[in-house]
DNA sequence: CGTACCCGATGTGTT
């Protein structure tokens, strides 16, 4: 028996009621639910048509049960793609939870178990076998995939594609190469933009793949920009006004340790996190965080996948992200619970040259196509970060959803309902000021550019002339050119 | 800058 209960017509009434009825079923046999919540149907509806489909969904609305569904409807066995091991883990954990036989196959098996249970996979003891890009491409792969008859693939976190697959994890380019053509694609993601909509449509091929998108807002979440501020005292204000759980992102390794120090001197519990970090200092850094020990998780980005504590208050970004995808993502952890929370973003103009020199040194040898991206997407970051109006209209337009605002719930529209002027930075004009400032502070030996760094370092020179200030408050002292002339 | 996978080589401490 292979596949009986999906071979329906797609459009014929009667056996789609049967399908729903039936998957309705799996759902509360496995999961308790008794219905679907938005959007999942449609992509469980899909999946089952054997179509090929793009979901992109927000986080905590059960991605997984999506093509988990449609798995357990069907005798043969899921391939799931996964970025990472934890994330592997996580999904075996809670299938296995709730009897289902799954697998994570990858780098983390015993030698000892490793032989043992790619066999038992190869002879279909899993109804879903979950792997990395990475391991597509080995012959070991390829050896289990002519074996099994796969009822579809699914790539989770499939906005990885676009923003790992150029440079970072070029494995993620060629997912399809080592699939048959026959089996069906499930893409998911929680974050996709048009533009890498696009693109992950055309790296894994998809054929006419039904489209399904449910809303981007979060309107518990007010969104906040502060340009040029006092970024101690202002990560201060923020944590004694709005109580709670926090996140704290920095740009790089050494200025999260700044500021996890920072905090301890300020009495404030809290963990940090950054791949420089062991496993065990990073899970029990986790931990800490997760289970309330430490209010504030400071960390760089490789904090966050896969993480959905519920009750997070604020997110604070400390500097500039590349692009306002990963903006969104790292923000939008905030609120999982739809309680009121916060999301702020600090920057100065040095964060700008800042980014800029790592988008121009990070595709020197590369495409210049790839540059043009990169700066057209931290273009648009800092448009967000510099719009007059509604945070929220700028941030669901450019995910491609109409919406015209006010919202009345992000800084601007305060402003505007409290008969302020918005505030309004020009980029332009700020960052040629700071790069002539910048570069006269290198010729007097107070900044120098470092290519470990994030680009600027205060030489001890410098550090002399501004004893115990952040490394981000130091550098705005420093190039600020009002404050410093 | 910062994000991870994989796999084999080398080392440490146990029976």
């Amino acid at each position: 028996m292979t596949g009986t209960l999906i071979d329906f017509e797609e459009h014929d009434e009667s056996a789609e009621k049967t399908r729903f009825d039936r998957a309705v079923g799996v759902l509360t046999r496995y999961w308790g639910h008794k219905s679907f919540r938005q959007g999942q149907w449609d992509v469980v509806n899909a999946v089952l048509c054997r179509r090929d489909v793009m979901a992109i969904l927000p986080t905590g609305t059960g991605k997984s049960v999506c093509y988990q569904i449609p798995g357990l409807m069907d005798s043969r066995p899921v391939l799931v793609v996964s970025p990472l091991i934890a994330l592997m883990r996580d999904q075996v954990d809670g299938l296995r939870a709730r009897g289902i036989a799954a697998v994570a196959l990858n780098s983390s098996l015993r030698p000892s178990q490793r032989t043992a249970l790619w066999q038992k996979a190869r002879d279909g003891a899993y109804r879903f076998v979950y792997v990395s890009p990475e391991l597509l491409q080995t012959s070991r792969f390829s050896d289990l995939a002519s074996n099994i008859d796969f009822a579809f693939v699914a790539v989770d976190e499939a906005h990885c594609i676009a923003e790992w697959g150029r440079r970072f994890r070029p494995a993620y380019r060629h997912i399809v190469s080592n699939i048959d053509d026959r089996i069906p694609r499930v893409a998911l993601t929680a974050t996709a933009t048009p533009s890498v909509r696009r693109e992950v449509r055309k790296v894994l091929k998809l054929r006419s793949p039904k489209l399904i998108v449910t809303g981007y807002d979060r309107p518990n979440i007010f969104w906040s920009v502060s340009h040029v501020a006092a970024f101690t005292a202002d990560v201060r204000r923020v944590l004694s006004r709005r109580a709670g759980a926090t996140i704290i992102y920095c740009m790089t390794r050494r200025s999260v340790e700044w500021w996890a120090e920072w905090l301890a001197s300020e009495h404030v519990p809290a963990s940090y996190y950054h791949g420089g970090m062991g496993r065990e200092e990073r899970d029990r850094a986790q931990i800490e965080w997760l289970s309330n020990r430490s209010r504030v998780m400071v960390a760089t980005n490789a904090f966050g996948m896969g993480i959905d504590k519920p009750d997070v208050r604020n997110v604070i970004h400390i500097g500039l992200p590349a692009n306002l995808s990963a903006y969104y993502q790292e923000a939008g952890r905030a609120g999982r619970d739809g309680q009121p929370s916060f999301a702020r973003l600090l920057y100065q103009n040095a964060d700008i040259i800042v980014r800029k020199k790592l988008i121009a040194s990070g595709f020197s040898s590369s495409r210049s196509s790839s540059l043009n991206i990169a700066a057209r997407q931290f273009r648009d970051l800092l448009r967000y970060a510099e719009s007059g109006t509604c945070r929220r209209r700028y941030i669901l337009n450019y995910f491609g959803e109409a919406f015209k605002g006010p919202c009345d719930n992000c800084d601007q529209c305060r402003r505007r309902s409290a008969g302020h002027a918005p505030h309004v930075a020009d980029w332009h004009a700020s960052a040629d000021s700071a790069a002539r400032t910048t570069s006269n502070l290198v010729r007097e030996g107070i900044l120098k550019f470092a290519d470990d760094l994030s680009g600027v370092e205060i030489t001890p020179r410098g550090r002399r002339l501004l004893n115990r200030q952040s490394p981000h408050d130091a550098l705005r002292k420093l190039t600020d050119p009002f404050l410093f002339l």
